[in-house]
DNA sequence: AAGATTTGTTTATTCGGGTGAACTGTGTTA
DNA sequence: TAACACAGTTCACCCGAATAAACAAATCTT
């Protein structure tokens, strides 16, 4: 009837692909909740979604793209459940802990978020999703940070912030002889007396 | 996983066919609620839906295979309208006047029917598909007479009482100089005596 | 170190969907 | 009767989806 119309059956096409993508997005979720991320193969994914392996890459161009489209679900997820502590008051000691925690309980999303970190030749492509959802997680954060009195309003605190806490969970996630229960402990301990002494630090620039 | 297993991908594609022939069928069906039968051509519809005409063929063999199906849908409706009768109890002149009514009220859905009735030189298949579902309906409405008292068990008064409405509608429904209303009103009068007539026949014959 | 396996990824091919243009037949007009 | 218009239908073509098989590189095995 208009003249952009694309054929009533074309847009469906389009509506369609996006539910295949998430069908194969669904099945690599669902599969590194069992797994650990570098165990995932491509094979797998597509023997979980019932489809030829080749078939995932009309949907995703690397290996690296479905797994940084997962972890943006994933972050997004996060989002949702601070989201309402925007609306609560939350003390920055409560909200360190519940990241903590976060990066803790869900193992594989942590090693995808540092393995994009870490592994070097990524594609640049890849790169720049990972890095603009981070950004984005960032600012969500820094809106929490913003209502807590003593984290001030630093544009830096918020990146150093999440660095510390990712740096903690890296550095102790294996570290031999302690129960999980035992580590997140630990973690906790060393995360809170981070935070102390940022806010002292940040005491010190003042805020003129 | 295991062998009959047709891809995921695959068994979504013939669910979405089954939605792009429902929407052509719904196209159809609301271009026939304003034209008349004849005047709906292949290009109409395919306009309405928003595909090209050569698109339509995809999904339905032939402009008379389009409509049977349309007609078949048409029918469950009236199904669905008198299965609650079969519950209530309806004497057979109720059931007489709202056959008589919905025939007269969807002025393409009868016009559809008359033309599988009588053209001519019609495929084998769309008959055999039109005359199904007749039947089917025809047994359907035979499970209402079934409770009516004084209808018989009689498996030819079925026939012979939707014949008769039809004909009486056929007959009667572009009678020059009488308003719907009117019309409508002498179908139910003539309908009434037919049945009427039938029943005493079907006194004559007894049920022992 | 030399296969053998197992990756992620690409290629070549097959299949089905959608469409514009052409074909066929049937009026209709002049 | 010739020209035309308009119906249903088919044709030839292109495009995207899905896959099996091949490929290249890394990793494991012996």
């Amino acid at each position: 009837m208009s003249d952009t119309e694309k054929s009533t059956f074309m847009k469906l096409r389009e509506d369609e692909r996006e539910v295949r993508k998430a069908l194969i997005m669904d099945a690599t979720k669902t599969l590194y909740e069992k797994k650990a991320f570098h165990e995932i193969g491509m094979r797998d994914i597509a023997k979980k979604a019932g489809v030829s392996a080749a078939t995932i890459y009309r949907y995703f161009p690397s290996r690296d793209d479905l797994f940084v489209e997962a972890l943006i679900q994933d972050i997004n997820n996060i989002e949702m459940l601070l989201s309402k502590s925007i609306e609560e008051k939350m003390t920055i000691e409560e909200l360190t802990i519940v990241t903590i925690d976060y990066l803790l309980d869900n193992e594989s999303m942590f090693q995808m978020m540092c393995h994009f970190m870490v592994k070097g030749g990524i594609n640049t492509r890849v790169l720049n999703k990972f890095n603009a959802v981070l950004l984005h997680f960032n600012e969500m954060v820094n809106k929490i940070l913003i209502k807590i009195p003593g984290a001030g309003e630093d544009p830096f605190f918020i990146h150093a912030f999440f660095a510390s806490l990712s740096g903690v969970v890296m550095t102790f996630r294996n570290f031999p002889g302690l129960t999980l229960e035992d580590k997140r402990k630990l973690m906790h301990k060393l995360a809170l007396s981070i935070i102390n002494q940022g806010d002292k630090l940040s005491t010190f620039k003042g805020n003129d």
